[in-house]
DNA sequence: TATAATTTAATTGAAGTCAATCAAATTTGG
DNA sequence: CCAAATTTGATTGACTTCAATTAAATTATA
Protein backbone atom coordinates (compact mmCIF):
# COMPACT_ATOMS: atom_id res chain seq x y z
CA UNK A 1 0.00 0.00 0.00
CA UNK A 2 1.31 3.34 -0.82
CA UNK A 3 1.51 5.75 2.31
CA UNK A 4 2.71 8.56 0.39
CA UNK A 5 0.10 10.85 1.16
CA UNK A 6 1.22 10.60 4.97
CA UNK A 7 4.29 11.98 3.94
CA UNK A 8 3.35 15.91 5.10
CA UNK A 9 2.90 13.81 8.81
CA UNK A 10 6.14 12.78 9.02
CA UNK A 11 8.74 14.49 11.65
CA UNK A 12 11.63 14.59 9.12
CA UNK A 13 9.06 16.56 6.71
CA UNK A 14 8.65 19.14 9.68
CA UNK A 15 10.15 22.56 9.20
CA UNK A 16 8.53 23.25 12.67
CA UNK A 17 10.59 20.53 14.69
CA UNK A 18 13.94 20.99 14.40
CA UNK A 19 12.99 25.04 15.03
CA UNK A 20 11.46 24.09 18.06
CA UNK A 21 14.33 21.54 18.80
CA UNK A 22 17.33 23.74 17.95
CA UNK A 23 15.64 26.44 20.37
CA UNK A 24 15.51 24.29 23.37
CA UNK A 25 18.71 23.24 22.80
CA UNK A 26 20.39 26.31 22.15
CA UNK A 27 18.82 27.19 25.44
CA UNK A 28 19.96 24.37 27.40
CA UNK A 29 23.45 25.25 26.39
CA UNK A 30 22.92 28.73 27.66
CA UNK A 31 22.20 26.97 31.12
CA UNK A 32 26.02 26.41 32.35
CA UNK A 33 26.90 29.64 32.03
CA UNK A 34 23.58 31.82 33.04
CA UNK A 35 23.69 29.85 36.27
CA UNK A 36 27.38 31.40 37.46
CA UNK A 37 24.85 34.62 36.86
CA UNK A 38 22.27 33.14 38.51
CA UNK A 39 19.91 33.95 35.67
CA UNK A 40 17.26 31.88 33.98
CA UNK A 41 17.51 32.38 30.07
CA UNK A 42 14.36 34.06 29.83
CA UNK A 43 15.49 36.92 32.51
CA UNK A 44 19.18 37.11 30.84
CA UNK A 45 17.13 38.53 27.40
CA UNK A 46 15.07 40.17 29.67
CA UNK A 47 17.98 41.70 31.15
CA UNK A 48 19.73 42.51 27.80
CA UNK A 49 16.97 44.60 26.62
CA UNK A 50 16.85 46.34 29.93
CA UNK A 51 20.45 46.90 29.29
CA UNK A 52 20.04 48.75 26.23
CA UNK A 53 17.05 50.89 27.35
CA UNK A 54 17.56 51.35 31.29
CA UNK A 55 14.05 52.46 31.61
CA UNK A 56 11.25 50.82 29.59
CA UNK A 57 7.76 50.20 30.46
CA UNK A 58 6.01 45.94 30.65
CA UNK A 59 4.42 46.72 27.07
CA UNK A 60 7.23 47.87 25.44
CA UNK A 61 9.62 45.23 26.49
CA UNK A 62 7.14 42.31 25.94
CA UNK A 63 6.85 43.85 22.38
CA UNK A 64 10.79 43.50 21.91
CA UNK A 65 10.78 40.02 23.13
CA UNK A 66 7.50 38.69 22.16
CA UNK A 67 6.54 37.67 25.36
CA UNK A 68 2.91 38.67 26.84
CA UNK A 69 2.38 39.63 30.92
CA UNK A 70 1.73 36.52 31.97
CA UNK A 71 5.38 35.54 31.33
CA UNK A 72 7.05 38.81 31.98
CA UNK A 73 5.28 39.55 35.07
CA UNK A 74 6.87 36.80 37.20
CA UNK A 75 10.11 37.69 35.49
CA UNK A 76 10.31 41.42 36.22
CA UNK A 77 9.47 40.76 39.74
CA UNK A 78 12.37 38.04 40.24
CA UNK A 79 14.60 40.87 38.69
CA UNK A 80 13.27 42.96 41.20
CA UNK A 81 13.92 40.49 44.26
CA UNK A 82 17.82 39.81 42.97
CA UNK A 83 18.53 43.49 42.66
CA UNK A 84 18.84 44.52 39.09
CA UNK A 85 15.81 46.14 38.57
CA UNK A 86 13.11 47.90 40.30
CA UNK A 87 9.36 47.82 39.09
CA UNK A 88 7.19 51.08 39.44
CA UNK A 89 3.79 52.77 38.04
CA UNK A 90 4.21 55.55 35.62
CA UNK A 91 2.91 58.93 37.16
CA UNK A 92 1.17 59.95 33.51
CA UNK A 93 -1.00 56.56 33.54
CA UNK A 94 -1.23 54.57 36.44
CA UNK A 95 -1.38 51.01 34.25
CA UNK A 96 2.02 51.54 33.02
CA UNK A 97 4.50 49.65 35.05
CA UNK A 98 7.94 50.58 34.30
CA UNK A 99 10.77 48.60 34.86
CA UNK A 100 14.53 50.77 35.60
CA UNK A 101 18.18 49.31 35.68
CA UNK A 102 20.03 49.57 38.91
CA UNK A 103 22.93 49.90 39.97
CA UNK A 104 23.61 46.55 40.04
CA UNK A 105 21.72 45.72 37.28
CA UNK A 106 23.69 47.81 35.46
CA UNK A 107 27.22 46.30 37.00
CA UNK A 108 25.96 42.99 35.58
CA UNK A 109 26.19 43.86 32.40
CA UNK A 110 30.39 43.32 32.48
CA UNK A 111 29.69 39.93 34.29
CA UNK A 112 27.81 39.24 31.91
CA UNK A 113 30.39 39.50 28.65
CA UNK A 114 31.60 36.32 28.96
CA UNK A 115 28.61 34.73 27.80
CA UNK A 116 27.93 35.68 24.13
CA UNK A 117 31.57 34.76 23.85
CA UNK A 118 31.24 31.56 25.07
CA UNK A 119 27.99 30.53 23.36
CA UNK A 120 30.01 31.74 20.11
CA UNK A 121 31.96 28.73 20.38
CA UNK A 122 28.98 26.22 20.78
CA UNK A 123 27.65 27.11 17.63
CA UNK A 124 29.30 25.49 14.89
CA UNK A 125 28.44 27.63 11.96
CA UNK A 126 30.55 29.96 9.40
CA UNK A 127 29.56 33.18 9.79
CA UNK A 128 27.78 33.07 6.31
CA UNK A 129 25.80 30.11 7.87
CA UNK A 130 24.98 32.23 10.47
CA UNK A 131 23.59 35.31 8.55
CA UNK A 132 21.87 33.34 6.28
CA UNK A 133 20.26 31.43 9.68
CA UNK A 134 19.45 34.66 11.39
CA UNK A 135 17.65 36.61 8.44
CA UNK A 136 15.89 33.20 7.54
CA UNK A 137 14.51 33.16 11.29
CA UNK A 138 13.59 36.65 11.33
CA UNK A 139 11.76 36.54 7.92
CA UNK A 140 9.73 33.61 9.56
CA UNK A 141 9.34 36.05 12.22
CA UNK A 142 7.83 38.80 10.12
CA UNK A 143 5.92 36.43 7.91
CA UNK A 144 3.90 35.68 10.84
CA UNK A 145 3.40 38.56 12.10
CA UNK A 146 1.55 39.98 8.94
CA UNK A 147 -0.45 36.62 8.53
CA UNK A 148 -2.44 38.29 12.21
CA UNK A 149 0.58 36.58 14.21
CA UNK A 150 1.65 38.22 17.80
CA UNK B 1 31.88 56.96 25.63
CA UNK B 2 32.18 53.94 23.31
CA UNK B 3 30.00 51.24 24.57
CA UNK B 4 30.82 48.95 21.38
CA UNK B 5 32.09 46.37 24.10
CA UNK B 6 28.38 45.83 24.75
CA UNK B 7 27.57 44.90 21.42
CA UNK B 8 27.33 41.42 21.32
CA UNK B 9 24.90 41.53 24.24
CA UNK B 10 22.61 42.97 22.28
CA UNK B 11 19.30 41.11 20.99
CA UNK B 12 19.67 42.30 17.42
CA UNK B 13 23.04 40.24 17.38
CA UNK B 14 22.01 37.50 18.91
CA UNK B 15 21.04 34.21 16.84
CA UNK B 16 19.38 32.43 20.28
CA UNK B 17 16.80 35.08 19.96
CA UNK B 18 15.38 34.73 16.55
CA UNK B 19 14.88 31.27 17.27
CA UNK B 20 13.52 30.92 20.26
CA UNK B 21 11.10 33.61 19.44
CA UNK B 22 10.25 32.01 15.85
CA UNK B 23 10.15 28.38 17.57
CA UNK B 24 7.18 29.66 19.75
CA UNK B 25 5.21 31.71 17.19
CA UNK B 26 5.25 28.53 14.68
CA UNK B 27 3.97 26.68 17.72
CA UNK B 28 1.05 29.38 18.39
CA UNK B 29 0.68 29.28 15.02
CA UNK B 30 -0.09 25.89 15.59
CA UNK B 31 -2.67 26.23 18.03
CA UNK B 32 -6.24 26.75 16.49
CA UNK B 33 -5.35 23.22 14.58
CA UNK B 34 -4.37 21.38 16.47
CA UNK B 35 -7.49 22.86 18.99
CA UNK B 36 -9.39 21.03 16.24
CA UNK B 37 -7.98 17.61 17.07
CA UNK B 38 -7.77 18.21 20.93
CA UNK B 39 -4.04 18.11 20.93
CA UNK B 40 -1.12 20.25 22.07
CA UNK B 41 1.93 20.85 19.62
CA UNK B 42 3.82 18.13 21.72
CA UNK B 43 1.05 15.67 21.69
CA UNK B 44 1.08 16.15 17.95
CA UNK B 45 4.42 15.73 17.54
CA UNK B 46 4.39 12.50 19.71
CA UNK B 47 1.78 11.44 17.27
CA UNK B 48 3.78 11.99 14.41
CA UNK B 49 5.93 9.12 15.72
CA UNK B 50 3.23 6.81 16.87
CA UNK B 51 2.23 7.30 13.28
CA UNK B 52 5.40 6.39 11.87
CA UNK B 53 6.31 3.66 14.47
CA UNK B 54 2.85 2.17 15.95
CA UNK B 55 5.14 0.45 18.62
CA UNK B 56 7.98 2.21 20.17
CA UNK B 57 9.48 2.38 23.86
CA UNK B 58 9.56 5.65 25.42
CA UNK B 59 13.19 5.98 25.65
CA UNK B 60 13.47 5.47 21.83
CA UNK B 61 10.46 8.16 21.69
CA UNK B 62 12.09 10.45 23.63
CA UNK B 63 15.56 10.14 21.56
CA UNK B 64 13.72 11.03 18.20
CA UNK B 65 12.05 14.04 19.90
CA UNK B 66 14.79 15.14 21.95
CA UNK B 67 12.46 15.11 25.17
CA UNK B 68 13.25 13.54 28.31
CA UNK B 69 10.92 11.29 30.82
CA UNK B 70 9.68 14.46 32.69
CA UNK B 71 8.12 15.68 29.95
CA UNK B 72 7.00 12.50 28.47
CA UNK B 73 5.56 10.68 30.88
CA UNK B 74 2.60 12.99 30.91
CA UNK B 75 2.39 13.41 27.18
CA UNK B 76 2.11 9.69 27.30
CA UNK B 77 -0.51 9.53 30.10
CA UNK B 78 -2.82 11.77 28.13
CA UNK B 79 -2.41 10.57 24.91
CA UNK B 80 -3.59 7.05 26.67
CA UNK B 81 -6.54 9.29 28.43
CA UNK B 82 -7.77 10.21 25.01
CA UNK B 83 -7.73 6.76 23.68
CA UNK B 84 -4.74 7.42 21.11
CA UNK B 85 -1.86 4.90 22.31
CA UNK B 86 -1.93 2.23 25.01
CA UNK B 87 1.20 2.10 27.58
CA UNK B 88 2.39 -1.39 28.78
CA UNK B 89 5.38 -2.58 30.00
CA UNK B 90 7.92 -5.06 28.17
CA UNK B 91 8.03 -8.46 29.38
CA UNK B 92 11.72 -8.89 27.91
CA UNK B 93 12.64 -5.80 30.21
CA UNK B 94 9.98 -4.34 32.71
CA UNK B 95 11.88 -1.08 32.77
CA UNK B 96 10.33 -0.29 29.28
CA UNK B 97 7.48 0.97 28.86
CA UNK B 98 5.51 0.47 25.39
CA UNK B 99 3.68 3.03 23.51
CA UNK B 100 1.53 1.50 20.89
CA UNK B 101 -0.95 3.44 18.68
CA UNK B 102 -4.34 1.92 19.00
CA UNK B 103 -6.89 2.14 16.57
CA UNK B 104 -8.22 5.38 17.46
CA UNK B 105 -4.98 6.68 17.18
CA UNK B 106 -4.74 5.52 13.54
CA UNK B 107 -7.84 7.13 12.58
CA UNK B 108 -6.86 10.46 13.80
CA UNK B 109 -4.18 10.19 11.08
CA UNK B 110 -6.31 10.73 8.38
CA UNK B 111 -7.93 13.97 10.46
CA UNK B 112 -4.96 15.48 10.76
CA UNK B 113 -3.90 15.40 7.30
CA UNK B 114 -5.05 19.08 6.99
CA UNK B 115 -2.83 20.23 9.21
CA UNK B 116 0.78 20.60 7.45
CA UNK B 117 -1.24 21.78 4.44
CA UNK B 118 -2.86 24.66 6.29
CA UNK B 119 0.36 25.49 8.55
CA UNK B 120 2.40 25.54 4.91
CA UNK B 121 0.43 28.34 3.87
CA UNK B 122 1.10 30.27 7.10
CA UNK B 123 4.80 30.35 6.53
CA UNK B 124 5.82 32.65 3.95
CA UNK B 125 9.36 31.35 2.34
CA UNK B 126 10.39 30.25 -0.75
CA UNK B 127 10.62 26.25 -1.04
CA UNK B 128 14.29 27.25 -0.80
CA UNK B 129 14.52 29.23 2.09
CA UNK B 130 12.81 26.59 3.99
CA UNK B 131 15.07 23.94 2.24
CA UNK B 132 17.73 26.11 3.60
CA UNK B 133 16.22 26.99 6.87
CA UNK B 134 15.55 23.11 7.22
CA UNK B 135 19.62 21.93 6.79
CA UNK B 136 21.23 25.03 8.69
CA UNK B 137 18.83 24.13 12.01
CA UNK B 138 19.51 20.25 11.66
CA UNK B 139 23.46 21.51 11.40
CA UNK B 140 22.91 23.55 14.59
CA UNK B 141 21.24 20.30 16.12
CA UNK B 142 23.80 18.27 14.77
CA UNK B 143 26.68 20.50 15.96
CA UNK B 144 25.69 20.92 19.69
CA UNK B 145 25.23 16.94 20.06
CA UNK B 146 29.14 16.29 19.28
CA UNK B 147 29.73 19.17 21.55
CA UNK B 148 27.97 16.99 24.65
CA UNK B 149 24.75 17.98 23.96
CA UNK B 150 21.83 16.15 24.25
C1' DT C 1 26.47 -16.03 43.32
C1' DA C 2 26.65 -11.50 45.64
C1' DT C 3 27.57 -6.84 44.81
C1' DA C 4 28.16 -2.89 41.98
C1' DA C 5 27.10 -0.40 37.98
C1' DT C 6 23.93 0.68 34.45
C1' DT C 7 19.57 1.44 32.29
C1' DT C 8 14.89 2.99 32.11
C1' DA C 9 10.88 5.44 33.81
C1' DA C 10 8.57 8.06 37.16
C1' DT C 11 8.41 11.79 40.26
C1' DT C 12 9.39 16.29 42.05
C1' DG C 13 10.29 21.14 42.03
C1' DA C 14 11.19 25.43 39.82
C1' DA C 15 10.45 28.02 36.00
C1' DG C 16 8.40 29.18 31.48
C1' DT C 17 4.45 29.77 28.16
C1' DC C 18 0.15 31.35 26.75
C1' DA C 19 -5.03 31.82 26.47
C1' DA C 20 -8.55 33.59 29.07
C1' DT C 21 -10.23 36.39 32.50
C1' DC C 22 -10.24 40.19 35.72
C1' DA C 23 -9.46 44.83 37.49
C1' DA C 24 -8.13 49.39 37.22
C1' DA C 25 -7.10 53.54 34.71
C1' DT C 26 -7.64 56.19 30.77
C1' DT C 27 -9.67 57.72 26.51
C1' DT C 28 -13.45 58.48 23.47
C1' DG C 29 -18.06 59.72 21.88
C1' DG C 30 -22.46 61.24 22.82
C1' DC D 1 -20.07 65.10 32.31
C1' DC D 2 -21.18 60.01 31.74
C1' DA D 3 -21.14 55.50 29.66
C1' DA D 4 -18.69 52.54 26.65
C1' DA D 5 -14.54 51.07 24.73
C1' DT D 6 -9.72 50.56 25.09
C1' DT D 7 -5.35 49.85 27.25
C1' DT D 8 -2.34 47.82 30.55
C1' DG D 9 -0.93 44.53 33.94
C1' DA D 10 -2.00 40.85 37.05
C1' DT D 11 -3.90 36.43 37.86
C1' DT D 12 -5.29 31.76 36.91
C1' DG D 13 -5.12 27.22 34.95
C1' DA D 14 -3.34 23.82 31.87
C1' DC D 15 0.55 22.38 29.89
C1' DT D 16 5.60 22.22 28.89
C1' DT D 17 10.46 21.82 30.04
C1' DC D 18 14.34 20.10 32.36
C1' DA D 19 17.57 18.99 36.23
C1' DA D 20 17.80 16.15 40.01
C1' DT D 21 16.29 12.41 42.55
C1' DT D 22 14.23 7.94 43.29
C1' DA D 23 12.93 3.21 42.26
C1' DA D 24 13.05 -0.90 39.92
C1' DA D 25 15.02 -4.12 36.79
C1' DT D 26 18.86 -5.81 34.40
C1' DT D 27 23.70 -6.57 33.39
C1' DA D 28 28.52 -6.88 34.53
C1' DT D 29 32.13 -8.08 37.57
C1' DA D 30 34.68 -9.73 41.43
Amino acid sequence: MDDSKYDPLKIENQLCFPLYAASREIIRRYRPFLDKLDLTYTQYITMMIMWEYEKISAKELGGKLFLDSGTLTPVLKSLENKGYIRRSRSSEDERVLIAELTESGCELRDKALFVPSEMSQCVRLTKEEAVTLYSLLYKLLDSNEENGGV
